[in-house]
DNA sequence: TCGATTCAATACCCTGGCGTATGGAAAAAG
DNA sequence: CTTTTTCCATACGCCAGGGTATTGAATCGA
């Protein structure tokens, strides 16, 4: 009935730690060698918790998709009434600069979808509920079925947009041209 | 005095190979044994020609930052008065399906840009002229300084943005949805 | 106490890929 | 017709990194 010195590492511990490599140095950047080092262990152990490097990105793929669904679900509940607030809500969480570690994390994702055809499905999935979510919101507001699918993807193509845009091109009233942008895309919304 | 049976490959041959290398692979994808391959030839060939994988991946990047301002500058050409279709112009360039090969190079440069300070500064100083060219015709279209650079800021994150998407995330009716989003971001322009 | 199980270390093998050194053919220069 | 220069092939050294096999040391169950 002990928890603490068994189990020292777990697939979780490796998956998280994979994540973040995946997050700086994309797919083909995450080794388990280098992996094993950062944990203080070696190939050996990897090898006792994984098939192979395959199965661990596999995990660290459905690691994310989970967690991106349950948080976009999250920021997207709305009381009646006042789904306004919670669209700017969504663009104020993922165009600003919270979720900071998020945002490499997307990219790398993204990126790696575009040579993997699994990972493509799972964005997919991801983009969808999304797409949905913020959807459902624009209707809840008075907007017709085609402008809210407009309005919906402008919002996602925004927040990833400028996430890949450089820094210094927003200049420094980054904060006002944010708030700027997010008057456009809530007009005429009740 | 000749020119066509001599130098049967030259720098620029690799380079735009190189390209298309980086462009479906990520820059850690652009192996030059492979490209040899591509090119019929071997490695003896490349180390002729370059320095290293290094010289060749300099070049490329030079290569693509030329033809991107090139690029910026002949699509952002206003007659005085006919600014605003103009901005619909590059809309319609960047973000729809033309211009089709120029996406997967637009994407690889940028998460290469994530990993390499040196193309960081490179995709930096593309933006910075894309964003001057086009907060130009805003500014021509009689909006301020800070609205002008919001819609400016706006166009290039949606039009990175929308490539980034999964494509069947847009549905059916993209053609729709983006012509319903250019009229959104375009809106109030004389 | 004593196997059985869990987790990790070590030692290999093998491949892919960079860079170099050297050789060779073909064209250009003389 | 030589000699030099240009361009490419061949062969090699080297290392990083995936995967396997084996050993070893704890811990657990009995």
């Amino acid at each position: 009935m002990e928890k603490a010195p068994r189990q020292m590492l777990d697939r979780a511990t490796w998956i998280k730690s994979a994540t973040a490599m995946l997050a700086d140095s994309g797919p083909e950047g995450v080794r388990v060698e280098l992996l094993a080092k950062r944990l203080a262990v070696t190939k050996g152990s990897f090898y006792w918790h994984f098939k192979d490097r395959q199965d661990l990105l596999t995990e660290v793929l459905q690691f994310w998709k989970e967690g991106r669904i349950r948080d976009i679900i999250k920021q997207t509940q709305a009381s009646p009434g006042r789904e306004r607030e919670q669209i700017l809500h969504v663009l104020d969480v993922y165009a600003a600069n919270r979720n900071r570690k998020g945002i490499p994390i997307e990219l790398a994702v993204r990126d790696w979808a575009r040579r993997d055809l699994q990972v493509a499905g799972v964005v997919a999935e991801v983009d969808a509920t999304r797409f949905n979510q913020t959807r459902r919101l624009f209707l809840a507001c008075g907007l017709d079925e085609a402008e809210s699918a407009a309005r919906s993807t402008l919002v996602y193509a925004y927040v990833f947009g400028i996430s890949l845009l450089t820094p210094e091109t927003l200049g420094t009233d980054a904060e006002a041209c944010r708030r700027q942008i997010a008057e456009l895309i809530t007009r005429d919304l009740e």
